[in-house]
DNA sequence: AACCCCAGCAACCGCATTTAA
DNA sequence: GTTAAATGCGGTTGCTGGGGT
């Protein structure tokens, strides 16, 4: 085990040592007899009195992350719980603790990590794709134009009850400036009408997460007073088709994102944005992928089509 | 066999929020 | 109402083990 930079003690403000770094058996055992006495709390009691010399965050982090009887260890994320956990995270933003609770065994490292894995996967096979394109005229000569909410007129925002909730969602709503109709094409949705739940006309059957949600417990914002714009339905299997190597193979196919309508990244023509249609900025396409769209914008997109079904 | 790379995971840190005195 | 302690959360770091070369 490297402990340059984790060290392994610590003193406490008197003088105590702290210990830090992996669990032992021994331990473990200590802190589930203390949870079985007095339940999961007191965390601070543990070390004052000298049952173990773990501080009562560590205490805490190792019972609800590994000790916790309901969790499920060594099992890895269905298909499922993916799904879940993109679609949460599309409403949430990084709220991990808030989507553990939907998710049944597992705990707010557990998602964390996972969406972890999932965004270095993604953003590597985009890289790839970008180096692969790199190598053909097309990428430099695309133009779209730039995000509408760059150039917003200033209204009176949403209340939130912290700036975490509000910078998450305005991530979520970043990520979701686009939904799917009934004909599974893209519409670009004015920034704003995500924004502002008085403009918004979207239709709300369309809102619905698209797993079995009458098991599980209510949206929190459904219970609390918080109401803020629902995002639009996504479609978290393009994520995963975003992972099959016939996807990337073809990411650098200069008509790719034609079939994609109305096309944002199609040279000469400006991706049409609601309210913005006579906006004539352009960004570049390589800032523009570096600065504005998220890793996981492409996960409101419908699977492709099998190269089977292509016309 | 040795080395490298990477995914998965465990645990720490700093900050925010809640609770108790 | 104020303050300190406890708890909770999200970001980050770094170890481990497996797979590829």
């Amino acid at each position: 085990m490297m402990e340059g930079k984790r060290r392994m003690v610590q003193y406490d403000e008197v003088g105590d040592q702290i210990k830090k770094g992996p669990w032992k058996a021994e331990e473990d055992e200590v802190l589930i007899n203390h949870v079985k006495k007095y339940g999961p709390r007191d965390w601070s009691s543990i070390r004052s009195k000298g049952l173990l010399r773990r501080t009562g965050k560590s205490c805490r982090l190792r019972w609800v992350n590994k000790l916790r009887p309901e969790l499920k260890t060594g099992v890895k994320f269905s298909a499922e719980e993916e799904r879940t956990v993109i679609d949460l995270q599309a409403q949430f933003g990084n709220k991990w603790a808030r989507i553990a609770t939907y998710l049944p065994g597992r705990t707010d490292n557990d998602v964390k990590n996972f969406w972890s894995s999932r965004q270095k996967r993604l953003a590597r096979i985009l890289q790839t794709s970008s180096a692969s394109s790199s190598t053909n005229s097309y990428k430099s000569t695309v133009q779209v134009q730039a995000p509408a909410f760059l150039d917003l007129p200033s209204v009176e925002a949403p209340k939130f009850s912290s700036s975490t909730d509000e910078e998450s969602v305005a991530k979520s709503q970043t990520c979701s400036s686009s939904h799917m109709d009934d004909n599974d094409t893209i519409k670009m949705v004015p920034f704003q009408d995500l924004v502002y739940p008085s403009t918004l006309t979207l239709d709300q059957n369309a809102l619905q997460l698209d797993y079995d949600t009458s098991q599980k417990k209510p949206f929190p914002e459904q219970e609390s007073h918080l109401s803020f714009p629902q995002i639009p339905q996504l479609q978290p299997d393009f994520s995963l088709a975003l992972e099959s190597q016939d996807f990337v193979n073809r990411l650098g196919d200069p008509n790719f994102l034609d079939e994609f309508e109305p096309p944002c990244f199609e040279p000469d023509r400006s991706c049409q944005i609601a309210g913005r249609a006579e906006s004539n900025d352009t960004v570049d396409l390589d800032t523009f992928i570096t600065d504005f769209p998220p890793i996981d914008l492409f996960d409101d997109i419908e699977p492709l089509p099998s190269p089977s079904e292509w016309p």
